[in-house]
DNA sequence: CCTTGACCTTTCCATGATGGGAAGGTTTAT
DNA sequence: ATAAACCTTCCCATCATGGAAAGGTCAAGG
């Protein structure tokens, strides 16, 4: 298989797997005589892994943590539930953040007329300090 | 007023206020003969404002677009709302990307016993397909 | 007057994950 | 033989931010 179809069967595009190739996140794959790389499908397999996770929100950084997991037999499944708790807390405390930026603009926005006229409450709420009534 | 000091009274770094006055997003200020940034107080007003649309989750590109309204007597209020109400819509799409992905992790991670066996859900989550149902 | 420390200056490099494009080689089909 | 569709490497861009280097300036104290 040619990285072109590995890119399609596995959603990770060329470019990427070149690059996860080069941060030594997957091997170097064998390439053919004129410098092809060539893939099997269990490349295929394992990109498919990374895509998932990356879907996840992982970073490159914790797939390679989980991708070692992965490969380990006598690994401790509490190892993957620690990454995966810790994860979720980040993700916590990302949509945490965007929930209170979202409020805010909301309760900023909900007071703007959104007519003709120059007055409006979010320019206000942007150059005074937030009121904490 | 040196730079450090308009950084520290509208908390925006001193490397950020000359970045954004690179890219144009801040006027260039006066200088000292000794080539020091001197600034005033509605400089500090100004940085505090992007700062505060930063806060917000604004980008920069959306920022200079405030600017521009803030400065502009004959602004409508509908094009203040209308950049707000965008950027809601995308905080709204974050969020619920974020949502997905902690709710899928978390039906794996529930699943997983995280004890010392190797056998782990959330491993053969990632490695096949998710499963429809 | 000189030193020291806290400023300031510019310039280059790095992050993380991804894409674009250039310049060139290969394979396949017509 | 040629064109299309691949492939290769290398460099650059994104976005907002920080770090570090190498050097100039200023104020306080000996």
């Amino acid at each position: 298989m040619n990285i072109g179809e590995v890119a399609r069967t596995s959603g990770v595009s060329a470019k990427m797997i070149r690059h996860y190739e080069s941060i030594g996140l997957i091997r170097a794959s064998s390439r053919t005589q004129a410098g092809y790389r060539q893939y099997q499908a269990r490349d295929a397999h394992l990109l498919r892994f990374i895509r998932r996770a990356r879907d996840l929100g992982f970073s490159l950084g914790q797939i390679r943590h989980l991708l070692s997991l992965w490969d380990d037999p006598a690994r401790a499944s509490a190892d993957v539930k620690r990454l995966a708790a810790a994860h979720i807390a980040d993700l916590d405390a990302r949509i945490a953040a965007l929930t209170d930026m979202r409020a805010t603009l909301m309760t900023l926005a909900q007071a703007c007329h959104g007519d003709h006229r120059p007055d409006c409450p979010i320019l206000q709420g942007l150059a005074e300090p937030p009121s904490a009534s």
